[in-house]
This record gives C-alpha cells, sequence and structure tokens, in this order.
DNA sequence: GATGAATGAGTGTTCATTCAT
DNA sequence: AATGAATGAACACTCATTCAT
C-alpha cells in the first residue's frame, strides 16, 4: 500500500540478460554462491534485483546458467580435431582444455561451486560432459589398441585417468595457487601421459592392493572419529 | 508437580571435544558447510548447542578441525614405505591414498566444502599437505633419473602429475559416481602413470601450444559473458 | 528479421474497462485481495498491465470498483415488490437476496475480502447499502405494528435481525460448505422469521441479560492473553 | 560469517508463550493477517522476532494459535446451561455468545481473518465449533417438537438459521459499527427467534421460490461482468 | 490508447552465537 | 562444565506501480 517512487528509467540496455550473466558469473566465482547477493550482481549488472528475477526465475537458475555457460565454452575448446590423427587430437583436446581455464579461471571455481550447492540433486554439470565424450574417446582408443599404437589398457580406463587428470590439475593450479599457466604444463601432463614415467619398471601387481586403510587403522591414521567402520 | 525420574547416568563421555568432531564430520559430509546446522551437530553429539562453543571457539572452527582430521588420516596412509625401492613407495603411496578414500568417502566431501567454504582466506589444508610431501618426493624422483630408472621429467612437475591425477580421481569417483572402487582402479591408473598410454608415439612438442582458448575465440566458445578478456 | 506477421484484428474491444472488472472479480474472488495479482488480472483480461493502470488507478480501486460491482446487483435483486404487500413484500426480499448470492457466490467472498482489506478505512459498501435500507423497511414495519399484522418488535431491531440472519446465512453457506442451495432454504428462514420456533414460550426477559463473558472469567473461558480486560 | 552482537539479556519471563500469543491476537485484529508484522508482535510481546519462531513456527502457526484461543473461549462461553431446560438453555447460549464478543471484538476481526487467509486450505475454526455444536442441538429440538413445546421445523434448520443469526448479528455488530452492545440486542433477538415477526401471517409458501437473481437480469441489476451466466 | 520492462520497498524465516543459570 | 532461551542480522523473492516507447 505504499506507493514506491518512480524508478529512474536508464539509458537503455540491449542485452540485460547477458550483462546479468556477466555479472552472475563473476560474483558467483568471487564469493561462492552461498554468500553470493543478488542484489549485488544486480548493482553489477546495473540494474535492480527485481530486474534479475525478470530474466532468471530463481538465485539457483541463474547459478545454473552461469555454469552451462562455462561448460559450453569447454565443450567448443575440446570438440576440435575430431578430422586429424586420434593421438594429435588427444593432445589437442588435452591443450585446448587446460588453455580454457587458464583463460577462465573463473569457471574453474564455478564448477565447485556447483558440487558444493547442489549436492545431491543432480549429476553436476561437468560430469554430463564428460560422460557425453567418453564414447568417443573409448572408439578412438580401441582402434589404436587394434593398431599397436597404444598399450592394451582398457579404454574406458584410460578415459578416466586422462579426465581425471585433467580435472586435477585445473582444480589444483587454480586452488593451490600454482604459478605455471596451465598451458605451459601441458607438455609435462601429456608426455608422462603417453610415455609414463618409469618404462622399465616391472609390471604393477593389481595383487598387491586390497590393504583398505581407514584412519586410526592398521594405516596408522589418527584413532577417533570417523574410523573406517563409520563410513558407509 | 511430576517428580523426575532419577537421572539416567548417562555412558562416561570422556571425550566430548570428540563427539562432537564426529558428528561434525557427519553432519559437513551430509549437508555440505552453509546448510549445516551447528544445533544439529550438537544433538548428534549428544550435547547442547552452547557445549559445542565450549569446545570449538566456532562453526567455522569446528569445520577447520574436521577437515584436518581427514587430512592428518591420510598423511598416516600415503607415508608408509619410506624404507623401500621408491618406485614400490610411490605405488605404495598411491594405493594408500585411494583405499583412504575409499575407506572414508566423507572425507572427500570435506575437501570439497573447504575450499567452498573458505575461497581465499587460506590455501586449503589438503594442498598444505601435497606441498608439505612435495620436497620428499622431489628427491627421491631426481634420484630415479640419475639411476636411468625413470625418464627425464622435471621431478617437480612428475610430484604435479602425480598428485593432480589423484586428486581428480577421487573427486570423480566421488562425484560422478563411479561404480568402482578406488582401490580396484588403482592398478590401471599405475600402469598409465609408470608406462604410460603410448610408448612410441612421437615426443610431445611443447611449442605446439600456446594457443589461448577464451571462450567465444577462435576455440569456438560461446560469445557472451566472461571472454578471456574479462578474467584476471 | 522476422517480419511481423500482420496484426490480427483482434475483436472490438468496446469496453476494455468492463473487461477488466470481470476479470478482477473472478481473479479477487479466486484468490483473495492479498494474494491477487494485477499481473494475471491483465492477463485474464486480455490486455497489459499498464492497461490495467489506464481505467483504475490502482489495485484498490480496482478492487472497490469490484465490490460496488457487487452490491448494485444485490440492490437490484431486493428492492423489487414495492408496490405489493409489506410481508410479502419482505418474503421476496428475502428470497431476492439469497437467490442472488446462489447465483453469484464470488460476491460473498468479494464482502468479505472488503472487510478483511480495507479494515477501518471505511464502514464496508455492504453495510452502507443496508443503512440505506433500513428507512424503507423501518416504516414498512411501523405500520404493520399499527394494523396488528406485525408482534410489536422495535422496528429498527426488526430490520438488524432480518439483515443479520441473512448475512449471516449468506457467510455460512459459503465458508461452511453447506450443501443445500440457498434458495431452498429461504422457506426455512422465513418461516423461522415470520413465525418464531416457540409461539408459547415465555417472553424473553431482558433482565436476565448483563453476565458478560470473557474468556477465563466467570463463564470458563481461557486464562490467559486477551481476557475481557484487555480489550477496548 | 558476521558475528552478532551479543544479545542484551532482558528479565526473566515466566511465559513466553503466552505474552507472543497475546500480542499476536491484537495485532493480528488490528492490522489483518497480511498486514500483519512479526516483527511489530515481536516487539509488543517484548522479545526479538526470532524468539516467535521459538514458540511458534510460522506466522500462519501464530494465526491459528490466535484462532483456536478465541474459540477455545467461545465454546466455555456457549455451553453452560446443559441441565436446564433447553429453551432456557438456548437462550442462555445465545445470551453467552453474544456477551463473548462483546467482551473480545477482536476475535471476530480473527474469525474473519481466518476465512480471508486460508480461503481453501481448510474449514474454518469456527464453523467446525458449529458442527460440533450441531448434534446436541439437534437432539433437544427434537425432543421439544415431541413435546409440542416447538413449532415442527427441521431441527437441523433450525440450527441453521439461529448459528446464521449470531453469526451474522455478531460481523454486522462490528464491522458497521452498531452502537448498542451486542448483550443489548439478545433480548430482541430472542424474542424474534422465539416468536417470530408475525404470528397470524399465512404459511411460507416455498413453491413461490425459485427465481434466481442474477445481475442485470430480470432482477434488474447491472448490465456486464459477472452476469450469472458467468458464476458456477 | 497500449505496452511491458524496470523498479525497489517490504518481510518471513534461519541460525550462529551468547550468557545467565 | 553444561545448558538452551534469546538474539537480530541477513537475504531471496514478490509485485504494485511507472513511463519511455
Amino acid at each position: 500500500m505504499t506507493i514506491p517512487d518512480a524508478p529512474i528509467p536508464s539509458a537503455p540496455r540491449p542485452d540485460r540478460r547477458e550483462e546479468i550473466l556477466r555479472a552472475a558469473i563473476e560474483h558467483f566465482a568471487d564469493v561462492g554462491y552461498p554468500s553470493a547477493d543478488v542484489a549485488q550482481i544486480a548493482e553489477s549488472a546495473g540494474c535492480a534485483k527485481g530486474t534479475v528475477y525478470l530474466y532468471y526465475k530463481s538465485k539457483e537458475e541463474l547459478f545454473s546458467a552461469a555454469v552451462e555457460f562455462a561448460m559450453s565454452g569447454l565443450i567448443a575448446a575440446t570438440c576440435q580435431g575430431a578430422h586429424v590423427d586420434p593421438i594429435e587430437g588427444l593432445e589437442r583436446a588435452v591443450r585446448g582444455y587446460l588453455a580454457y581455464f587458464d583463460a577462465n579461471p573463473r569457471f574453474i571455481e564455478l564448477l565447485m561451486q556447483e558440487r558444493a550447492v547442489f549436492r545431491d540433486r543432480r549429476r553436476p554439470t561437468y560430469f554430463e560432459y564428460r560422460e557425453a565424450n567418453r564414447e568417443r574417446w573409448r572408439e578412438q582408443f580401441r582402434r589404436l589398441i587394434a593398431e599397436g599404437r597404444m598399450r592394451e589398457i582398457p579404454p574406458d580406463r584410460a578415459v578416466d585417468v586422462i579426465g581425471d587428470l585433467l580435472y586435477g590439475t585445473i582444480f589444483t593450479n587454480y586452488f593451490a595457487g600454482r604459478r605455471k599457466p596451465l598451458a605451459d604444463q601441458a607438455g609435462d601432463i601429456l608426455d608422462v601421459l603417453f610415455h609414463g614415467l618409469f618404462p622399465g619398471a616391472r609390471p604393477v601387481l593389481e595383487e598387491e592392493r586390497g590393504e583398505r586403510a581407514g584412519p586410526g587403522r592398521s594405516s596408522g591414521g589418527p584413532d577417533g572419529p570417523a574410523g573406517s567402520g563409520t563410513n558407509r
């Protein structure tokens, strides 16, 4: 029943939705989803709080849009080289991946936040993307093995190892403040991936595994809470 | 007007602090730091909310304690094998690492939450741990290279690659719901790490790198917000 | 770049104001004034939100118009029979009143909402209407009493009793979900009104009144807040 | 993550729940449910906003508690006289009812608000109460008719008529600002109820009913929106 | 006249933290 | 030491209203 002041009309803004998304990406990456304040995103975007809700149904949806934006860029950055030799294609994909996050470190933060925010509501966008790519690489690895150009490693596992390595790399770089640009690390990463650390080492014996290490147990972890017995 | 029952002698509580920590680990891992409710932790621990503050200055400190607990277990699980051959030591460390998180999947969640929560206030505990281990492995790799048992890879980079691969592996497994226990993947991981994917491939040429891929640029990312120019 | 279709000549809208009013009545009755959304009314009326404000200064004024509309119908429905015998006139008015709300149950809702919304800003439209009719009936009752056809009841009080009974009847029917159409109840209501429940009962002694019943007092209401002492 | 100031401990308050309820009744009755501000209720009650939520789960629950309180008082005020003659019992109940709302006019407001607020979520508390009483009166009326002390009116309809009259009376009095205390009107109401207006009038002919009056139709209501055809 | 994008005040609810007991 | 009632800052979201077009 109170009469709000007349809105001060601002300069025409041709692409409000995009401005808001840009502001949101920055803000979410800066302070994290839980601390992010829709009012501040609005301010960054140069509009009022209500306007944000004109374009995005909720804070959560805005966040999802940010993550999706980041992922669509990643796909573009890694899906090139479809027509080159598979090994070179892999190299390109790896370099593209790392270069992408090098250029957009904020996106790493978004990926992490997504997990923390949507804990169990859905599989993170990033992993959806990984699964979507799996088949393509599996096929290529199968062929390389058949041609004798690749060691006999279960293609699926190879895909996992590469994906895990890349994922771990970007996170580590971003979080641990590693100094060298990701792109500069690509050579070493590919070198290890392609040729291994110890060419002459004896084969890895799977039989040796099996010692489960819970804290405070045979592995010498701290006694106390959350011993392995309390975990599912 | 009701005569209270004689107090039920509660089980001796030798370590309230520990009970609270145990409850906290479980709760933080279950619902995430931001949604975690001190009152519920207290209830799980069988005490009142105020009591939690007797032992931990704040919710944040309690969370830190939970993370630290998780990490101390990890150190124990990976620092064995000090006196065996370095290559076997590495294998053991890798298996120990994976087995540890296999047995304590909650801790993966805590690690992730830590990052999301303490965003820029400090380097995550986990990476502190990694740095602390770096020197030890660097030395061992130097020796292996000198002995010709390891390819000529900058030892620091080797440490990074291994660490990143492991880190990426646990996160991926936990978040993407990979089915195989981590311990079972250890063999393949070690195999790739030790012998590489493509023994005969041409050397990786670092010169090829350099194409920075920002979204909407030459790499074909989406046009719009957060182009590489807007990143720091 | 798309060439807009030729505008579909919308059906001639001779009375936008009326369309909006119609939509408003429906919407206000459906969801209640506080939850009513001007945007939805506009949509129902087939125009834009701004257009509503072209015809009605505010949501509140639009609501008032809705109530007034309802009341003007009521007046028409109860003011017939001016030239018949007063007793039959009363019967007709009662039946007309009930039939009106039977046919327009939404209006009952509007009447109630009006009270809830405009709390103390003005006397509800409905009661204005009642007062406007009072004089006419007072006169007729006076005559009936003089003619010995009506018991000696203060005419004003008779008007009140009839009005209250009708008012209570429509509300109760609407809110309590009474099943029988109002019109079917008219006979019983008139029967009680005309002939009473207990023809032979001793006269009602006004002297007996006077015991004020506040909660928690002699009348046994709950102790606690809002005892009669706290009321104005 | 901001550290709130230490709460200023207030004087010991033995019955917070009740103080809050008292404040809520007053506030809800004063400004209506939708405009009611929990913060103001808290202030009236002399506590902080959060404290209200310690005792009542939500604003809605607090409102329900207020209504229930009002109704429990009404029950007490009308359920006396169980052992007197039924006709006198009825008289007492009617007087008790009116006296109750005379003493607690706020409660009328609450009853009305309840309907407006919980529109279709549940049958209003008040009508629950009426239904609960129905059986008791039905029985008494049956007996009175059998004894020839009451006219042959369907007992259920008699209950309805009385209830509707009372309900309409309190609302009208409260809303229309009628000046005479309710208790003073009781005599006239009972008089009409017991003996009727026109003892000698011809029987009411039910057959005459049936003319449904929609606005703008044969009954001469306004043309336009919400004609009877648009109503359910 | 019509539009609908933009505005921003307003509010129910949560929860970490305190402290009198 | 232990309690748990009390606190109050913080924040997402709604929606009546305006006005440039």
